[in-house]
Formats: C-alpha cells, sequence, structure tokens
DNA sequence: TTGAAAGCGCTAACAG
DNA sequence: CTGTTAGCGCTTTCAA
C-alpha cells in the first residue's frame, strides 16, 4: 500500500505538506500543490483512512442494529439512512441481531471496540435491553428507531412514526366508508409500536362510539401465518365483523389468504386494512396507512450526523412523522352508512410532509 | 476512552502483558491474568479496534455494494452474507449504488480508504465498470455476486445462481403441465442474469421442441409496471398464448395485476410464471423458480472468508448454485395434454442442494 | 510556505 | 513470565 511518505518522496516534499494538500489546506504554494497531486496520481495514493481514525478518534461510521433485514419493513429504512449518511461521507455497518439479545450485545460490544461513531437502534424492546448502557458508558450516540424502550434516559432519543394516529387513522377511515362493526389484531406487546396502534385502535373506536368486542381484538404476532391463523379461528368461531384491521401489512396478507380460502371477498364481504404500506399490497389491492420508513430512516441520519456535527443530541428527544393513508381496494367506496362525524383534527385529510415533525 | 495504557496502570503491569491477556496469548502467568482481566472489567475496557487495524491492516470489514437494498432480491442475500460474515467476526458495511456508475466509483473510492477487506460485488453490469480495477490494483479481494461481467480478469470470482438452468426449470415445468404456447418478459440486457434467464428460456423451448415466436417475447426492465405495460399490450394485441413466463417474480406480479384487470384468470386463462420465488408470491399463489438468496449470500461469504483466511482466491472462478421449483397456484395440476419427453438430466426433479456448486 | 517530530492505541520483537 | 520499545499512517503543533 503506498503511503504519504511515499507520495512525500516521489514530490520532493514532506509528509506534512501532503497532508495539507490532501485535506485542502490551503497554505500550500501552487506549484508544490500540483507536484504533490501529480504524485497522488502517479502512484494512485489514497489516504488511510484508519489511521486518520486513529488520531481523530473518528471512524465516521454508523451501525444500525435491525431485527433481520429480511423483514419487508427494514430495506426501506436502512435505505434512507444509508442514503443521507453516505452523503455526509459516513458508512453504514448492518448488524442483524435476529432478535437474541446474546447476539444483540455481542453485536454492540463489536461496534464499541471498532469505535463507531454512532448507532441506530430499530431493535428495542418494551422489555429494554440493559446492554444499551454500554453504549452511552463509552460515550457512544445512538438514537432508537421505529421501536421505542417504555422510558428515554438522558441522552436518549427516538424517531419513529406516530404509530397511534395511524391505528386512527385506519379506524377513522373505516368510519367514514361506512363500516362500524371492526375487528382488530394487534402485534406483539414487546413491541412500542404493536402497543401504540393497539391505542390507537381502541382511541379511534371510542371517539367513534363505536363498540369495541373483546373478542374482536386477536393478539397476533406480526408474522402472515398469525393473520392467517386467527382470521381463520375468527371467521370459524361464527363472528363476522364487517371489516378486519390488522396491526401490520403482513398479518393483513395472511387475513386476506384466509379470508379467500373461507370464500369471503375483499372488500364485498368484509374489508381489511393494515399499517406499513408494503409495496407488494399492491398484489391485494390493499388499504394501509403508510408509515414512511424511508423518510424515517432518513431522519435518524439527519438527527446523529447533526449531532455528530453540533457535539449534542437534538433538540427534541422524540420526533414522530405523520402517518399517511394509502386507499387501494380493499375498503368499498362506501359501505352505505353516511358518516355522522367529520371533523376529527388532523385525520381527515392527511397531508404530505415532508420534514419529521415532534409530536 | 480507556486504553490498554490505563488498564495496565490499574492492574501493576505492562503494556505488553495487557495485550497478551486481550489476544489470549498463554504465556501470562494467571495471577497477572487475573488482576488484569479484573481491571479490565472495572474499567468497562474495550480494545481499540482502530489502532489494532491501523498496526495489523486488517479492518474484519467486508463491503457489499447493491444497487439498492429495497429491491427485494437483494435482503434475503445480504443477510446470508452478513450472518456468515458476523459469524467469523467480520463486519458487513452496506453501499447502495442506486445504479448510478458515478456514486459506485465514489463507494469504491471510499472503500479503498477505508481499507476494508474485501468487497462483494452485485452491480456488475454487461458493460463492465472498470473502476473496478482499482480494487485489484489496491489488493483488496472482491466477488462478483449474482450478477457477474462478461470476462473475469485474473483474480477475479463469481458466485450466483444458475440462471439458464432456472428458466429452463420454469419452462420445462409448464411443459410437462400440457402448456405448448409460451411467452416470454425479459429482463435488461445490461442484467447477465437476464441474459442467462433468456438463454434458458430458448434452449429450453428448443429442447422441448416448442416454437418460439418472436412477438411473445417481450422486452422488460424487471419492474411490475414493465410487467403490467407489457402483458396489457401483448394481450390486447389479440395474442393469446397459454402461459406467460416473466423473467423475474416482480414482472410476473405486474403481469398477474394486468391479467385481473383484462379479466383473465390465473390459472384458468392463463398459466404464470416467474423467477426469485419473492415471498410475497404467496399472495397470488405465483409459481416460481427460486433461486435461493440467502444462499448465495451466505457463500459469498464463505468464499470471501476462506479467501482473507488462506490469503489465496477459491479453486473454482465461477461458483452457482442449483434453483429450486417452487409451485403454488399459478399453473395448472394439468392443462391437458400429457408430457411426452420426460427425462432431462437434471431438471425432473429439482434436488434440494444445501451448498454451493461448481458448474 | 514548509519540515520535524510527537503521538493516537495497539502489536510484536527483543531484552531482561 | 514481564517490560521496553519501535513502528503502523496520519494529523497537528511548533520551528524554521
Amino acid at each position: 500500500m503506498v503511503t504519504m511518505k511515499d507520495v512525500a518522496r516521489r514530490a520532493g516534499f514532506s509528509v506534512a505538506t501532503v497532508s495539507a494538500v490532501v485535506n485542502n489546506v490551503p497554505i500550500v504554494s501552487p506549484e508544490a500543490k500540483r507536484k504533490i497531486l501529480k504524485a497522488i496520481e502517479e502512484l494512485q495514493y489514497r489516504p488511510n483512512h484508519i489511521a486518520r481514525s486513529l488520531k481523530g478518534s473518528k471512524t465516521r461510521s454508523i451501525a444500525v442494529l435491525v431485527r433481520d433485514i429480511t423483514n419487508p419493513f427494514y430495506p426501506g429504512m436502512v435505505f434512507g439512512l444509508e442514503d443521507y449518511c453516505w452523503k455526509h461521507h459516513y458508512q453504514v455497518i448492518l448488524a442483524n441481531t435476529e432478535n437474541d439479545p446474546q447476539r444483540e450485545n455481542m453485536h454492540i460490544d463489536e461496534l464499541i471496540s471498532r469505535r463507531v461513531d454512532a448507532v441506530v437502534i430499530g431493535t428495542a424492546l418494551t422489555n429494554r435491553n440493559p446492554y444499551y448502557d454500554k453504549l452511552r458508558e463509552h460515550g457512544i450516540p445512538y438514537l432508537f428507531i421505529n421501536r421505542r424502550p417504555p422510558q428515554l434516559h438522558p441522552n436518549e432519543y427516538y424517531v419513529g412514526a406516530n404509530n397511534k394516529l395511524a391505528g386512527e387513522i385506519a379506524v377513522r377511515h373505516l368510519y367514514v366508508r361506512g363500516y362500524r362493526s371492526i375487528a382488530f389484531i394487534t402485534g406483539p406487546a414487546e413491541y412500542s409500536t404493536s402497543l401504540e396502534r393497539y391505542d390507537g385502535f381502541i382511541s379511534g373506536m371510542r371517539k367513534l362510539r363505536l363498540p369495541v368486542e373483546d373478542s374482536w381484538v386477536l393478539k397476533g404476532d406480526n408474522t402472515m401465518d398469525a393473520g392467517y391463523d386467527l382470521t381463520l379461528r375468527l371467521i370459524r368461531s361464527g363472528q363476522r365483523p364487517e371489516a378486519l384491521f390488522c396491526s401490520n401489512d403482513l398479518m393483513a396478507f395472511g387475513a386476506y389468504l384466509a379470508l379467500a380460502e373461507i370464500g369471503l371477498e375483499v372488500p364485498r364481504d368484509i374489508a381489511l386494512m393494515g399499517i406499513d404500506n408494503n409495496p407488494n399490497g399492491l398484489l391485494i389491492g390493499l388499504t394501509s396507512v403508510d408509515i414512511r420508513n424511508y423518510d424515517m430512516g432518513r431522519a435518524a441520519g439527519e438527527l446523529i450526523v447533526r449531532w455528530l456535527e453540533k457535539g449534542q443530541g437534538p433538540d427534541k428527544t422524540v420526533s414522530r412523522l405523520r402517518p399517511r393513508l394509502v386507499e387501494r381496494r380493499s375498503v368499498r367506496a362506501n359501505a352505505g352508512t353516511e358518516p355522522e362525524i367529520c371533523e376529527w383534527s388532523g385525520v381527515g385529510q392527511v397531508p404530505i410532509v415532508k420534514r419529521s415533525q415532534t409530536v
């Protein structure tokens, strides 16, 4: 590997001068600069980022912890993050934890060792992993994304969707379209997102004075299988809600399959909604609520990079993106009943917002 | 940040001894080891990986270049790669190029600067990016994955699917099920994968003595939109093949939507197949050919890690995984005609293979 | 405007 | 068994 020394020797200057040229410090004579640039080109010199990191103790790398990049929610988020970070010359290190705390901890140790500048945590559970503290103890900024732990300690920040609003938007949409009896399949209670969406479902129902049947609230685990099984069980037990709302699109996919198997047509016989706006919802015309994962990743990138450059955390500890309704065909244009309540702050029309917002 | 020196001072030993303990060099007295371990624990010392890298000029990091992690093909592949690499203490750096050569080149410069140990290139076009040579010039091993450039230079390796076979398997499957007139939508000619699948389609048809209608071979670009548009155009022009085979699942998804719009039911009116085994194919029951992206990423990890440890490249320059037929519902159980040709080496029954194979 | 030299945290060769 | 020390390639004073 060719080093600065090689360049210096070739150009007839010292390493200090070469360093100045490489870093665009404008104190070098044009003559020297020319010669040095020439030597760099000839030798195909590339600065050694490692040495630089060692000196400056900044690696310009950001790690992102996700459960499993294969989960359709993450790629968009990671893309947004990578996009922003890369444009600001930060690299993104990807770490899949597979929901295994031990694996997560090993990753964290490794990341500390590698002195990443920051980490974006997409794996937080309601039962908080105490290992995150190690990060703080070592002075590594970190940011929770999408899922948040129950409490945010000092210097902890969160960016995610307004999941409660997402739930409300869905219920509201069904209501406006004339649906009154709505069943709900939740996600696992260990994810804040599930809890918030559940809250949104409940509060939406209450605001609209719609009854919540206990037996119509099913506990799923966010997988397609769960959506399938629970829907089958619900319908086979003789229940027949007008609409079925799932906490995420994957479960809605499963529900769709189950309904098809039973012979129920969406939306003719029953309406279906999900949350996440999985692009493949297009295949079955699933109406969903977009929680904008690309923007979320991007927002995380912005927050973290600014933090790193300014040396201090964001102003707000919690940032939330406003969800958007994505209408496709799984909810009928109008199910008959006329809507009774029409004004409802901020939900009627969901504006398209570009930047992250704080609740 | 606490350093080795701090640990040494606290434990009352020299840095060399601490280093020995940290690296498990078995020449340290149990007594010293105990004290040092204690100091490490108390101070929460973590070795500085940067310093280590600088010394040993190995970063234990592997970069992966993909077009866009959002493309449903990649996450599985990247997951396989990350999984394997991480288990061997290599980190994975993710770089999205968005098919922009300039962005790719900047990434490559950056990766050289950062002295990644190796790079896995998932972005090769038939029109080769000359910038890959920089990597070789700098002594950084790299491996093409999934897509391959037309020629492999010395020290260049490739791992991917046997795409030609995938095409043949699909045609063969349709044939066995009684379909005789088959239309095909190709992917872009800049990807080796498209070309190979096209070859597979043609050779499959020839082997089965099926006619290839020129007007039934459409040029797509691997997007859902292309599948949709081309299918609409094909059918609306009055053509009516018994089966439609798409070079990838995304286009098959688009085709499905178009057929539904026209009022053609799959598989009753027309059979549909794709390649890739996108998990969401489940939603429409799409029969596909799995090219095993997880295994592909994993195989790349194996190849690269072994290369790095042994210091020399793989034995074979090309490794290909054997595709697998994934039957769902988009091809009828039997379309009427009895199969005439049944023996066909290696295609009749597609075995499930765990490890990568060389063609 | 340029150069000499210290030092980032670690490893490894060598000495004790 | 343990300590001293010379770098790894770079940035950054400080002097010239």
